[in-house]
DNA sequence: CGACACTTTGACGCACTTCAAAGGGGGTGG
DNA sequence: CCACCCCCTTTGAAGTGCGTCAAAGTGTCG
């Protein structure tokens, strides 16, 4: 159920930048995420963080795709969510990680530690806000994603679609980074109800698939009606 | 698939204290919350919010039992969470709940309003520092939660059971307060299955159903392997 | 006792899984 | 440049777990 792990490259890059001791109140909170981080790379499928391992810092997604999942005792993987550029992972509150991430493909992050992140936040209001923020959408994104697992194939993999449409701005086309599997183990599927699914939209004449990673938006009210 | 809505009796029982204005820094996250707040009873399938009302306030639970859940426009129901006596509900991001809370029984809960929670939080660091913690372990129930869904039905009504189980500090008995079909609504199943799954668990003797809501554990060790 | 809400049980059908095999597509080596 | 391989994806056929529809059982309150 699991595909292997091929193409297992751990290239970590660091450069320069140090975390900023001074009380200084960085203007945005990209500003202050990236002037107290440090910059690394990963390649596909590396592992960047690995489940009970210390969560010691903060992620923030540079370029490429991070997969945060968790393998259960059996074997089966679930997929708990999709990172793109721009966003910020590894927010749990215990001091462990109870799920670990992956570089679905070549990525660059910066990374912050906790305790800097912490401290900041106890320095600069309008900086913890922020993080309060985006803890909330956090919520609200597994929100979403538990709505999408209780409904059906059709409109898992519909709504799917509209999920990651709506988070590139690309007007009625994207580019997957993930495999069939990876959306199979997000959406609690198999990798064949994912594959059927899609070539169904595709024979309804709602998606076009002129590569198996690319998606276009030919009917994309038809989608809109199977997410519930 | 839902069940009508009966016994629908909302009695607002407005009682004293009125927030406290002075920058005072309570000792605990506890007190500060009770301090602040104002007292409020609610009859058996009552509404505390509705989705889309302003999310002025956030609650905490006092004695008896809450559901937070979402209607989907097909009128099939997600039960986002069920809350017991000292948990917090209403962390929601967006300034318009994106879902509704019940009473599943009689309940007392104690109202704070949002504005002031976050004036408090800006003043004191660790009343901002416990508001993320509770943030976060609400982040991490909805991991397990989703878990949950990707799981068989045995899987499920296990891994629910042990979770209640966890949750009131109750040895090997619990009584549940809610309904077969909010147990259902919350794992993604119809009634019809997780009445069987239960039956099913008696037969093998992992627990017993002295009366259809209290559940005694038979053999533990049984349900856990079921939680993969 | 009867009414009502909730729960359990039964029979059947279907959506998704499982198992199996046949396509692509992109890279490497001959 | 073609041939071959590897990985990913698609397609097919058969099995099954859960949903659906229907009806009977149970507990509680008037």
């Amino acid at each position: 159920m699991l595909s292997p792990m091929t193409n297992f490259s751990f290239t970590p890059n660091f450069s320069n930048k140090a975390p900023v001791a001074h009380p200084t109140i960085a203007h945005s909170w990209a500003d202050s995420f990236e002037t107290m981080g440090t910059s690394m790379s990963f390649g596909r499928n590396a592992e960047i963080y690995g489940e009970n391992e210390p969560a010691e810092y903060l992620y923030k997604l540079v370029s490429g795709s991070v997969r945060v999942s968790k393998i259960l005792n059996d074997g089966r993987r679930q997929i708990s969510a999709f990172y793109l550029p721009g966003d910020v992972f590894g927010l749990e509150i215990s001091s462990e990680h109870a799920l670990s991430a992956e570089a679905i493909t070549d990525v660059e992050i910066i990374l912050v530690k906790r305790s800097a992140i912490e401290a900041l936040a106890a320095r600069d209001t309008d900086f913890a806000r922020q993080l309060w923020a985006v803890t909330g959408r956090e919520l609200q994104r597994m929100q979403e994603h538990i709505l999408l697992l209780i409904k059906t194939a059709q409109e898992r993999v519909a709504g799917f679609l509209l999920e990651m449409a709506s988070r590139v701005k690309c007007a009625n086309e994207v580019e997957l980074p993930m495999s069939r599997q990876d959306i199979a183990d997000y959406l609690g599927l198999t990798i064949e109800t994912v594959s059927r699914t899609l070539t169904s939209l595709e024979d309804s004449a709602a998606i076009a698939l002129p590569t198996s990673r690319r998606i276009v938006f030919r009917n994309r009210m038809a989608l809109q009606r199977l997410n519930a």
